[in-house]
DNA sequence: CAATTTTATTTAATAAGTCTAACAATTATT
DNA sequence: AATAATTGTTAGACTTATTAAATAAAATTG
C-alpha cells in the first residue's frame, strides 16, 4: 500500500526543512524553519498546525518541533530525491551549482523515490561510459549542447 | 536578453494546449481547451484574459483564439521540452507513456529550453552507449532499478 | 527580577487557479 | 424565424500559500 495522501510541494519542503535541522541541532525551532527556506515565521506556524493534522510533526504552541516517522520517512525521501536531482543536474548536465540545486527542489515533488533511484543510475551508467570511452570534460560538454 | 517575464505553469500549458489545437483546427476555441486540459469552461476564460494582457494571445470575447508570435515562441518551447522529457521518461527510464506524460507536463514549467536539450543529447548518448555495449532491454531494465 | 530582545502566534489581506451556477451569446434544427 | 442546444462569460466561493501587522510568550541581560 503507497502514501496515498499526496503532500504539497510546500508541505514536503517544510518536512525536508526540518529533517535538515534536526540533524544538525537536536530539534527545529518555527525561526530555523523560516531562515532555512527563507519564508516569514508567520508561515512557518501555519505549516506546522498543517503538518500536525497529518500527523507528520510532534509539535505543541510555542514549543519545539520534531517529525514523526511518518514524516521522516517522507522528508528523508525526499532528500534522496533531491541530491540525486541535484547531482544529475550539476554532474551531468553541468548546470551551475545554485541552479542545479533550485531545479532540484521543484523536481524533487513531482517524480517519486523510485524513478529518483532510476536517474541515479543514469548518472552512475553516463561516468561509466564517458570513462570507458575516453570522453573529457570539455568533449561532454560539447556533445551536451549540440543542435541536431 | 532572455525572456524576463516568467510564466505561471498553468498559463503555459494554456499556451501549449492552444498551439496543440491551432495546429489541428485553425483556431482555437475555449471548449477545446478546457476539454483538452481537462478545466471547466470558466477557468480558460479567465486564464485567456490574462494571455491577452501579458500579449500572448489575440483573443476577442465570444471569438477565436489564436497565439500572438510571442505566445507562439513560448507554446513551442514548452511543447518540445514536454517531447524531450517525454522520450527520457518513457524510452531511458522506463517509465509508463501515460506516467512518462503527466511528469513531462510539470517538468516542463521547471527546466529552460538549453536544460532540456542537454537532456535530449543524454537520451542519445545512453542510446548510443546501450548499442555499442550491446547491452539488451532487459538488462537495461535491471540496471535502472538496482540499489546500490 | 524587571526590562528588553527575540521568537512565535494570530488575524486579516492578497494572489493564483480552480469550481459551480446563473446568465448571455452563438449556432444548429426544424 | 423561433426554438433548442451548444458554447462562452461573469460572479461569487473555495483552496493553498504567502505576507504584514498586532499581539503574546519565552529567553536574555543588566
Amino acid at each position: 500500500m503507497k502514501n496515498i495522501q499526496k503532500l504539497t510541494p510546500s508541505l514536503e519542503n517544510y518536512l525536508e526543512a526540518i529533517l535538515f535541522i534536526e540533524t544538525r541541532n537536536r530539534v527545529a525551532r518555527v525561526k530555523d524553519i523560516a531562515d532555512h527556506l527563507k519564508v516569514q515565521m508567520s508561515s512557518v506556524t501555519v505549516a506546522l498546525k498543517n503538518l500536525k493534522e497529518k500527523d507528520l510533526v510532534n509539535y505543541e504552541k510555542n514549543s519545539f518541533i520534531i517529525l514523526t516517522e511518518k514524516g521522516k520517512t517522507i522528508a528523508a525521501n525526499t532528500q534522496r530525491k533531491h541530491d540525486i536531482i541535484r547531482y544529475f543536474m550539476e554532474n551531468i548536465l553541468l548546470l551551475k551549482p545554485s541552479v542545479a540545486d533550485t531545479t532540484a527542489c521543484e523536481i524533487e515533488h513531482i517524480i517519486d523515490i523510485d524513478t529518483a533511484v532510476k536517474i541515479s543510475n543514469c548518472s552512475d551508467f553516463i561516468n561509466e561510459m564517458k570513462k570507458k570511452s575516453g570522453i573529457s570534460e570539455k568533449e561532454w560538454e560539447t556533445l551536451l549542447i549540440k543542435e541536431n
